[in-house]
DNA sequence: ATCAATCTGTACCGATCTGTTAACCCTGTC
DNA sequence: GACAGGGTTAACAGATCGGTACAGATTGAT
């Protein structure tokens, strides 16, 4: 029973967040928006700090099995996988709720390279790198880590070019230009 | 003499929200680090607001200038330097003081698409795509604002893992593939 | 020498920040 | 029906937030 309401506080506390900001949102919205009391909330979490590093855990977690749930349904082989990427991102950049990526967010606000938040915004990066790699590896890349880097960077640049002002069409864009990157990467 | 006082406040100002974030800043702060009285500051602006509008437009013209200037000292042919752009890139990265984009950390932070801090914002990356999108049809691309999307994603891309785990490296990952979206563009 | 403009330091306003304290309520178990 | 665990409301502490008020110092032009 407690594990389900701290779960729903930390659900909450993520849309929170993720459409307010890390500063601008104090614990006292956290408490009217998510409906637990701020008492209970430091019983679960010591620190705001703490607290946000749960919604980025959770983050990672939903948006990484969403991201590769989805390139798999939309395709099925791991080159035209790697394409789905991108019509996965338009689906998120079409939402209304679209606000950017939390990590990037999340470590604009939290700079200090060793700052946990940071390290773990980082980490997430590396995670979808991982996996991209892997992809590029089945499709035959002979340096599949290069290639993974370079749709990485298409990747990143989509989601910053489609909140400041390409919109959801920013999707399309950076797919040509992986179609060009993995017809001139693979043999 | 007050407009020279006034430029000093707005050029520290930006060192400091650079460095510590908007948010996280306060005027305080931003007084005792620029050594300009808060009374002052607030003669000069009405609002937080405004100092960050000021600053935001000072660094659009610093980085633009500095940009722009770097790649046609790089590189003398329009192909050459849209490649340029991601050397100039790498050297920014390089500094010990680089903390990423100074604008999609003020998009990220002032999200609300109408607002002013957020518009501007998304001024600035046009008109970065504008100059691209012009040396690109220097260079004979038949589609030139196609290519300059790509380029920028690309630029925007780097900018992001360069803070987030790639570091510096991101810029020459980018050049790679700056110069296979080139060479496929053109004729 | 004086005047107006611009700066300074310092104290203050009301609001909000993170985090804590205390008293109470609800619910399932023995 | 006492009790324990997890929940609530509400007030509070101490610091900091954006922004203002006031009195005095510095400055350059006349």
């Amino acid at each position: 029973m407690q594990q389900t309401k701290r779960d729903e506080l930390v659900r909450k506390a993520l849309d929170t967040f993720y459409r307010n900001g890390f500063h601008a949102t104090g614990m006292d919205m956290i408490a009217s928006e998510t409906g637990v009391s701020k008492t209970s909330i430091y019983k679960h979490f010591r620190t705001k700090e703490d607290l946000i590093l749960a919604v980025l855990r959770l983050r990672d977690e939903n948006f990484r099995n969403w991201l590769f749930r989805r390139m798999d349904d939309l395709a099925s082989t791991p080159q035209d996988q790697l394409l789905a990427m991108f019509d996965a991102l338009e689906e998120w950049f079409r939402q209304d709720s679209y606000r950017g990526c939390m990590f990037i967010k999340a470590s604009a606000e939290y700079q200090e390279l060793d700052d946990p938040i940071h390290t773990q915004s980082a980490e997430h990066k590396r995670l979808l790198q991982d996996h991209v790699a892997n992809l590029c590896k089945q499709a035959g890349a002979p340096a599949p880590q290069d290639l993974a880097r370079q749709l990485l960077l298409l990747k990143e640049g989509a989601i910053i070019m489609a909140v400041l002002g390409r919109g959801p069409a920013a999707a399309q864009d950076a797919k040509t230009a992986a179609r060009t990157l993995i017809d001139a990467a693979l043999p």
